[in-house]
DNA sequence: TGTACATCAGTGAACGCGCGTTCACTGATGTAC
DNA sequence: TGTACATCAGTGAACGCGCGTTCACTGATGTAC
């Protein structure tokens, strides 16, 4: 079946899409190429129409992921006046419904230490999304690049043990001490 | 060949250290148990005789593996003046020998969100050190538990993202940056 | 003390399975005349 | 406008490979007599 230029970018960003939720969810190592076509409602075969490899797909799908999530960040943050910037950023990223969606949010808790195992170009897709982050992060709180950067670090740490915790009053616990300790 | 039970108990101890490093290095689902075998010098049939299943040794050699890293940051800081403990326990933290030692050093860091979707049994293990951790952290910093489990989230994330970054002065920063904020 | 047998940690071949990747094929649509 | 051919996204079977796990076997050493 013939299909247009635009039909094949579409579904492009499906497999895109599909592929940044599934990483998240179960880790790069942790799914398979049939079963993100499945989830796209393709066949495994039509991959290689897409992708050259799935070290491809990883490097796209985590630079979309990131991008994403950076770009929810600024539009909630940059909707508040600018004293509520700092408040509004750790409250969304350190939410219950962050720890929640580990598929739907930030990578760098989402992958971790699997991240830092990725080719180069991936990692450094996700290091220049991280300095957009600092950057975000510095305008909102006003004290500077080293204070953002730490800023980050309490956040990503937060959210990284708070989903290894099961108990929920726990989990609950260690992301509210993070976010007293960042806005007090 | 025949051997005495102190023999088999350093056995099972070896795969364990094995497991433990490896784990770390390449991830839960990145090394197998024939890799973890031949690390030991031993063939993979073997492993059987000592765990019920590969899931078994992940969470003897999580568990090992939090230990260790515990006992070693307790020894250090119990070494030192009570007023030193504290800057003592982030700066071993935060070191970059602590960075480029992922196969020895703290699973929080070095395994992650891998961590998060282990089963429930690894996931108790881990929460179980980190209230051990946190109650250390409490002791040398004499903030309360609340400041103590933040800094902890520092450190984590920290250490996460300098390992994300490939270039080594950026990756330096991080570390440098939450340290600065941790004790000034 | 010497001999016969039992034990069981470790060997190495084999199992089914899912992985990433390749490939011959399909068939609806675009293009050329 | 109608017909013939080319294109190529997607199909589904097949590939070699490494995985976790099983199993018949080995043979040095412990135990029983």
């Amino acid at each position: 079946m013939r299909y247009t230029a635009e039909h094949k970018q579409q579904t492009h960003r499906r497999i895109v899409d599909e592929a940044a939720t599934a990483f998240r969810g179960h880790g790069v190592d942790g799914i398979g190429l049939v079963d993100i076509m499945k989830g796209v409602g393709l066949t495994h075969g039509g991959f290689y129409a897409h992708f050259k490899s799935k070290d491809a797909l990883v490097e796209e799908a985590m630079a979309s992921a990131l991008d994403q999530t950076f770009e929810r960040l600024r539009d909630q943050v940059m909707a508040v006046p600018a004293e509520q910037r700092f408040p509004t950023l750790v409250r969304s990223y350190l939410s219950r419904q962050h720890r929640d969606a580990r598929e739907q949010g930030c990578c760098y808790a989402a992958l971790g230490a699997d991240l830092a195992r990725q080719p180069a170009t991936v990692r450094q897709a996700a290091a220049t999304r991280m300095d957009r982050m600092v950057k975000l992060i510095e305008a909102a709180q006003g004290k500077g690049e080293a204070a953002a950067q730490s800023a980050l670090s309490t956040m990503v740490g937060a959210l990284t043990l708070a989903r290894i915790v099961e108990d929920p009053t726990r989990s609950d616990r260690i992301l509210a001490d993070a976010r007293a300790a960042l806005i007090g």
